[in-house]
DNA sequence: GCTGGCGTTGACGTCCGGGGCAAGGTCTAC
DNA sequence: GTAGACCTTGCCCCGGACGTCAACGCCAGC
């Protein structure tokens, strides 16, 4: 099948797979004409790069799932490579997400001060103070390039 | 004060100091001879936006607080359009933190599955097979442009 | 033979928060 | 008078995962 056939199958866009072709990803064979030329396990290996994406793993990660279907393994996570990237995107979730916990109970608390400090001023006497803390803490520091 | 000591001050460069002006957020008077002039006003809204930025909040995020204390109110948080972004913030970070669990939690019974017929493929008979679920679910589906 | 729908490559735009550098102006100290 | 530290503007660069042209080739149907 061609570009446009597996795009369609795969639910992307043909400028989806001939940039996962430059980053050699998912090669082509090409016809007579130069029209890349796709098969069913070219789609298999599309699926499995697109269904890690949609779990939030990076191009790269989706790599040796790619090479081990293309090794002839049963599934994508047949190999040990496979298995090490679960591990890492595990860990990396982990520490994310108690990351943002933090970020958030501190932003909870933050809102409720300013909330009561916004209630209590406009009646009574205005003289609290205070704000978001400075604290240099482990914000999520925006996504570092790790 | 200069540029070059508003930025020592604040802990950023200045780069950043030029770069918020140009975004409007943090505009500067000038001296005669075309100098950046900065006061400790400026220095506490700066303080403000890099808080707040250490806390993953967008620089357009900071903007209301940063007009709050333009205003002359006591703190950023003092203006009822910082608390709204306060709520959206933590209602962002709610949605993010369950999409990050739920992936988190599919990923780990993915690898205890694939550590399993790791284990069993070896000694026994090859036969089980599964992949990640081409599950269409909330995924984190990479940093949607909203 | 002409339109329409495919395909090709290449280059540039997007979003975000800046980094880095160049060429030049300005001020202070020695 | 000159070195060195500071300031100015302007421009291109990063990464991730593509989107969006532009300008062209190929092929089918009518």
């Amino acid at each position: 099948m061609r570009i446009g056939e597996l795009a369609r199958r795969a639910g992307t866009t043909t400028r989806t797979l001939r940039y996962y072709e430059s980053r050699g990803l998912l090669p082509a064979r090409r016809t007579g004409n130069g029209y890349r030329e796709y098969d069913e396990e070219d789609l298999r290996l599309l699926r499995q790069i697109r269904t890690l994406q949609d779990f939030g793993f990076g191009l790269e990660e989706t790599r040796p799932f790619v090479e081990c279907l293309q090794a002839g393994h049963p599934a994508g996570d047949s190999c040990p490579a496979s298995l090490e990237v679960y591990r890492a995107k595990l860990a990396e979730l982990d520490a994310v997400v108690a990351r943002l916990q933090a970020v958030r109970d501190e932003v909870a608390a933050q809102l409720a001060r300013a909330e009561l400090e916004a209630a209590a001023g406009l009646p009574g006497g205005p003289e609290p103070r205070c704000e978001l803390a400075p604290h240099p803490g482990p914000g999520p520091g925006r996504p570092d390039p790790t």
